[in-house]
DNA sequence: GCAAGGTC
C-alpha cells in the first residue's frame, strides 16, 4: 500500500521553500504549480509518508460586495452597511483554489505553514476550505505548525508540537474585513456623489474615506495647521565668550533662553558688568552611544525617506528585488532582534570581499563581532539582512543606495558601541551659570561604518577649577522661534506606527493613497504637504464627528476585533455592535454635510460656475461647459447633466459636426506626443453607448487608466457601428490590423502626417506623408476587401507620374501606396497594461477576440436591420 | 471609481 501524503502549505513560496529543504534535509523534487510544490518522503507522527510542500501566495480571497451593489448610482450607500457580501478569489488568474484542491487530492493530512499572526491564522481557513479538509475530511487531521522563526532548527521543533489553527483569531480577521469594506465604501461613495457633483475643479476622481487613511492623512493636516497658525515668539540668549590659548570659546547659558527682553537685558549689564569668568566645576564622564539593534521594514523605510530620499512605495519596491534576487533577506518584518541561530559569521563573511567595506567586514572578523543589541522578536521574519554580496554596478544607483544601507546597518548593529568622554566646565559670572562641553572620542565603534551618526571630536582647552577668566565679550542674541515645517514622510511613518495606523506592508499603501488620491503633495526633502482638498476634507470632519479623522477609529477597531481573537465575543455580534455604531455616524455625517460642504465652498468653484464653453449639448441644444481638471467632463447646466470624457489627452470642438444619432456636437480627442493618435466621440454616446454591450465589449474597463478613454469608456465613434456617418468605424475602418484582431482607423485630424491607428493595440500605419488629404471611400478592394482609400499628393512631391496628386487604391493591394506606408508601434490605450505584464496582455487579447467576435456579429445584425439602432 | 490586508 502506498504511504499516506501529507499537504503543507506556506504563506509564501519562499517559506515553502525553506520548511521544505528544512525537512527534507535538501533532498526534494521541485515542480512548477501555480506555486512551486515540493515533494519527498519522511516521517510523520510516527508512519512513513509522502510529503507534498506548496504555498498560497497571501490572501487567497479578498471581501466585496456582490455585483447588485456595484452600481453607484443605484445603491444607497445606506444600504451597505447591511448587504451581503461575498469572498472572491484575490488573484484569480493565478488560480490558488484550484491549485491547492487538486494539491490535496489524495493528501490524508493538511499541515499549515502560514504565517503565525492573525493574517495567517485567517489563511489557514481559506486553505482548509480550498482544499476540502473542512467539509468532508476529518477535520481532525488539519494541523497547524506554529514557528517562532524560518530556521531550520525552529522548522523541526515545531513539526514535533503541532497544534490545532485558531478559529477565533481567523474570525477577529473576517470582522475586520467586514468592517473595514462596508465603513469604508459607504463613506466613499457619499462624499464622491455628494462633491463631485457640486464642484467643477475637485481635482480627483474619487474621495475616498477609510479606517487607515483617512487618519493617515489627519496627521499631515494637524501638522499643516500647526503650523500655519503659529505665532513666532521673539527669545533671547546670553553667550560670554572667552580666549584662552589663542582660541574663542563661547558658552552656553544654564537658563538656555528667556523671552522677556527686560530681564535679559538686566541679567546681560549684570554679566557684562562683572566681566570675570570664573570656573565652579570641571567633569568627566564616559559616555556611550548604542548601536542600532537589527532593521526592520519600518525603520528601513523611514531611513528610505529621510536620508535616501525614497518614498516606501519605491523603497519596497527595490527591496523586494533585491530580496528576490538574492542580495537582502525577506524585507517584510517587525522584528529587530536577531533570532538565536542566526548566523552571524557566514552573513559577515560573505561582504568580506567586498570593495567599499570589505576590510571592516575583515576587521570585525579578527577582532570578533558584537553581539547585537536585544530588540523586539515580532516572531515573524528576522531582522533585514545582506545575503549575498553586490557592487553598484550590478545593482545600478537606486538600489545600491538602499542595499548600501541594509549593510551598513548589518554591520553597525553587531559593532562595538560609540564611546566617549564628555567634558563639562561650568562657569559663574555675575550670579549667572554659563557651560562649556567637549567630546573626545575613545572608540568610534559602529560609526565608522554609519558615519552620520557619528559624534564630532571637539577638545577643550586646559581649565582649572577656581580659575578667573576674562570675558572678550558678552552677546545678547535675539532668537525667534519658528513654525514647526510640513510633517516628514518618515515622522508620519513614525506616528502610523506608534497609532497602529497599518502594518509594515500597508503604512506604503495607505501614504501612496493620499498622495494619489490628491489630499497631499510631496514636496522637497519628502514632506507633505496637504491640499486644499486634503485640508477641506479633515478639517470637515473635525466640525461634524472628529472621531472619523483621528487615529483612535482604528484602535478602536482593532480593540473590538481583539476580543474576537481572544475568544471573548461573538463574532457576529462584534461585526454589527461596531457596524451600528458606524452606521449612526454615518447617519449624522450626511445630515451634517453642509458643515463640510461650507468648507469646499470656500476652495472650489460650482459646478455650474467652472469651466468653458465648448459644445451644444443634443438635448437642449446650449453649449455645455468643459471641465478639464480630473474627471474631464461635460457639464450641461440646462439639463444638469454630467458626461465624462477621456483623460490624459486634450479634447476640442470637432468642426461643429454633430452625431447623427443624438445631435450632440463631436469632441476630438487627442493624445499627447507626436505619434498620438486622435479620434472623435460623441460626449453622449462616449457615456451611454447606443448598441447595447459595446461598452464592455472592448475590455474597456479593464484597461487600468494609462491612455484608456477613461471613465465609462463606452464609444467612441471608432467603436461605432453605424453605417453611414462619417466618423464610424464602418466609413473609417480600412482593413483588418496586421497584428491583432483590431481594425486600422484612419485619423481624421493626423494631417499633414497622416495615419492608421488600431482600434485595439499600438499597431500604427504612417500613411504618404505631406499629402494634402487622405480620405476613405465607399468602395472596397476587390482581392482583400479592404477600404479603398483616396490620397490627394502634394503637388511638388507627388509620387504620381505627370505631377498628378489623386490616386485611389487599397494600402495592401495597390503598388504605390503600399511602398509608402510604415506599420510603426505608437502609444496605445493597453501600453502601460502591457507592461505590467505578458499574463495579463494575453488575458487582454482573449477578451478582445472575443470582443471583435461579437462586433461582427453586431455588424451584421445592424446591415440586416439597417439602421434601426438610432434611437436610445 | 470604493477599504485594508496579505504577497508578486
Amino acid at each position: 500500500m502506498a504511504p499516506p501524503r501529507v499537504l503543507m502549505v506556506a504563506e509564501k513560496p519562499s517559506i515553502a521553500h525553506s520548511v521544505a529543504s528544512a525537512l527534507s534535509r535538501g533532498q526534494m523534487s521541485t515542480r512548477r504549480g501555480s506555486t512551486e510544490v515540493h515533494e519527498f518522503d519522511g516521517v510523520f507522527l510516527g508512519f512513513n509518508v509522502q510529503y507534498k510542500v506548496t504555498s498560497v501566495i497571501g490572501h487567497v480571497f479578498g471581501l466585496d460586495f456582490p455585483a447588485t451593489y456595484q452600481d453607484w448610482k443605484a445603491t444607497d450607500p445606506l444600504d451597505l452597511f447591511e448587504a451581503p457580501t461575498v469572498k472572491t478569489e484575490s488573484n484569480p488568474k493565478a488560480h490558488i483554489r484550484r491549485h491547492l484542491s487538486q494539491e490535496a487530492l489524495g493528501c490524508g493530512y493538511l499541515v499549515l505553514w502560514l504565517d503565525c499572526d492573525r493574517e495567517g491564522e485567517n489563511i489557514c481557513f481559506e486553505v482548509i476550505e480550498c482544499t476540502g479538509f473542512g467539509r468532508n475530511k476529518d477535520r481532525s487531521k488539519v494541523y497547524r505548525a506554529r514557528f517562532s522563526s524560518i530556521s531550520e532548527k525552529d522548522i523541526l521543533k515545531c513539526m514535533d508540537n503541532l497544534v490545532e489553527p485558531n478559529k477565533d483569531e481567523a474570525l477577529a480577521v473576517d470582522a475586520r474585513q467586514q468592517i473595514d469594506l462596508k465603513v469604508g465604501v459607504a463613506f466613499t461613495r457619499f462624499q464622491t456623489a455628494y462633491f463631485q457633483g457640486r464642484y467643477g475643479n475637485l481635482d480627483a476622481r474619487v474621495i475616498s474615506y477609510g479606517p487607515c487613511q483617512t487618519p493617515t492623512l489627519g496627521f499631515c493636516v494637524q501638522r499643516y495647521l500647526q503650523l500655519t497658525t503659529f505665532k513666532p515668539e521673539k527669545f533671547w540668549t546670553l553667550h560670554p565668550y572667552l580666549i584662552h590659548d589663542g582660541y574663542e570659546i563661547q558658552l552656553e547659558w544654564e537658563r538656555q533662553k528667556l523671552f522677556d527682553l527686560d530681564v535679559a537685558t538686566m541679567l546681560h549689564k549684570l554679566v557684562v558688568g562683572d566681566g570675570i569668568l570664573e570656573v565652579t566645576d570641571i567633569s568627566e564622564k564616559q559616555e556611550s552611544k548604542s548601536r542600532p539593534s537589527g532593521l526592520n521594514t519600518v525603520n528601513l523605510l523611514k531611513v528610505a525617506s529621510s536620508a535616501l530620499g525614497f518614498g516606501p512605495q519605491t523603497a519596497m519596491q527595490l527591496a523586494e528585488r533585491l530580496y528576490t534576487q538574492g542580495f537582502i533577506s525577506y524585507p517584510r518584518t517587525e522584528s529587530t532582534a536577531y533570532p538565536a541561530s542566526f548566523d552571524f559569521r557566514s552573513t559577515l563573511a560573505a561582504q568580506a570581499n567586498n570593495p567599499t567595506w570589505g576590510s571592516y567586514v575583515e576587521k570585525l572578523l579578527v577582532d570578533g563581532y558584537h553581539k547585537p543589541k536585544s530588540g523586539t522578536d515580532a516572531g515573524d521574519h528576522p531582522p533585514i539582512t545582506p545575503v549575498n554580496s553586490a557592487t553598484e554596478v550590478v545593482l545600478g544607483n537606486d538600489a545600491w543606495r538602499l542595499y548600501q544601507y541594509v549593510c551598513q546597518h548589518f554591520l553597525g548593529s553587531i559593532s562595538p558601541d560609540l564611546k566617549y568622554i564628555r567634558k563639562k566646565v561650568k562657569f559663574t559670572i555675575g550670579g549667572e551659570l554659563f557651560h562649556c562641553v567637549g567630546h573626545h572620542i575613545t572608540n568610534k565603534g559602529f560609526t565608522s561604518i554609519m558615519p552620520w551618526l557619528a559624534i564630532n571630536e571637539k577638545s577643550l582647552p586646559q581649565f582649572t577649577k577656581g580659575e578667573k577668566l576674562k570675558t572678550s565679550k558678552v552677546e545678547l542674541h535675539e532668537g525667534n522661534t519658528t513654525a514647526p515645517d510640513f510633517l516628514s514622510e518618515s515622522e508620519l511613518i513614525s506616528l502610523m506606527e506608534k497609532n497602529g495606523i497599518g502594518t509594515d506592508a500597508s503604512i506604503p499603501v495607505h501614504i501612496n493613497n493620499i498622495c494619489e488620491r490628491n489630499y497631499v503633495q510631496v514636496q522637497a526633502g519628502r514632506k507633505l504637504a496637504p491640499t486644499a482638498l486634503g485640508i477641506s476634507l479633515i478639517r470637515g470632519y473635525q466640525s461634524i464627528d472628529a472621531d472619523l479623522c483621528l487615529p483612535d477609529i482604528r484602535s478602536f477597531i482593532e480593540q473590538q476585533i481583539t476580543l474576537v481573537a481572544k475568544g471573548q465575543v461573538d463574532h457576529s455580534h462584534v461585526v454589527s455592535h461596531v457596524l451600528q455604531q458606524f452606521k449612526q455616524k454615518f447617519l449624522y455625517f450626511t445630515k451634517q454635510i453642509g458643515n463640510m460642504d461650507v468648507l469646499f465652498e470656500a476652495q472650489f468653484s460650482q459646478l455650474a460656475d467652472s469651466g468653458r464653453p465648448l459644445s451644444r449639448c443634443g438635448k437642449c441644444l446650449r453649449y455645455m461647459k468643459y471641465i478639464s481638471t480630473r474627471p474631464p467632463r461635460l457639464y450641461c447646466n440646462t439639463c444638469e447633466e454630467v458626461y465624462h470624457l477621456p483623460q490624459n489627452g486634450t479634447i476640442k470642438l470637432y468642426k461643429e459636426l454633430t452625431c447623427p444619432l443624438d445631435s450632440f456636437e463631436l469632441l476630438i480627442f487627442s493624445m499627447p506626443g507626436p505619434e498620438g493618435k486622435s479620434f472623435p466621440l460623441c460626449p453622449y454616446c462616449y457615456n451611454s453607448p447606443p448598441f447595447e454591450g459595446i461598452d464592455t465589449l472592448f475590455g474597456a474597463g479593464r484597461m487600468g487608466n494609462s491612455n484608456n478613454p477613461g471613465k465609462g469608456a463606452g464609444m467612441p465613434c471608432f467603436l461605432c457601428p453605424h453605417p453611414t456617418c462619417r466618423h464610424s468605424l464602418i466609413t473609417q475602418g480600412v482593413c483588418a490590423c496586421p497584428e491583432c484582431n483590431g481594425t486600422l482607423v484612419l485619423d481624421p485630424i493626423s494631417a499633414p502626417n497622416w495615419k492608421l491607428f488600431c482600434n485595439m493595440c499600438n499597431c500604427l500605419v504612417l500613411l504618404p506623408q505631406g499629402a494634402h488629404r487622405v480620405s476613405t471611400t465607399p468602395d472596397r478592394c476587390p482581392d482583400c476587401d479592404s477600404m479603398i482609400i483616396e490620397v490627394d499628393f502634394n503637388k511638388k512631391a507627388t509620387p504620381l507620374e505627370d505631377g498628378a496628386t489623386l490616386h485611389k487604391g487599397c494600402i495592401l493591394c495597390d503598388e504605390l501606396l503600399h511602398s509608402l506606408v510604415v506599420v510603426k508601434h505608437g502609444k496605445s490605450f493597453l501600453d502601460e497594461v502591457r507592461e505590467e505584464g505578458a499574463e495579463e496582455w494575453e488575458d487582454l487579447g482573449g477578451v478582445q477576440a472575443a470582443a471583435v467576435r461579437k462586433w461582427s456579429i453586431l455588424r451584421c445584425l445592424f446591415e440586416v436591420s439597417n439602421g434601426c439602432l438610432c434611437q436610445h
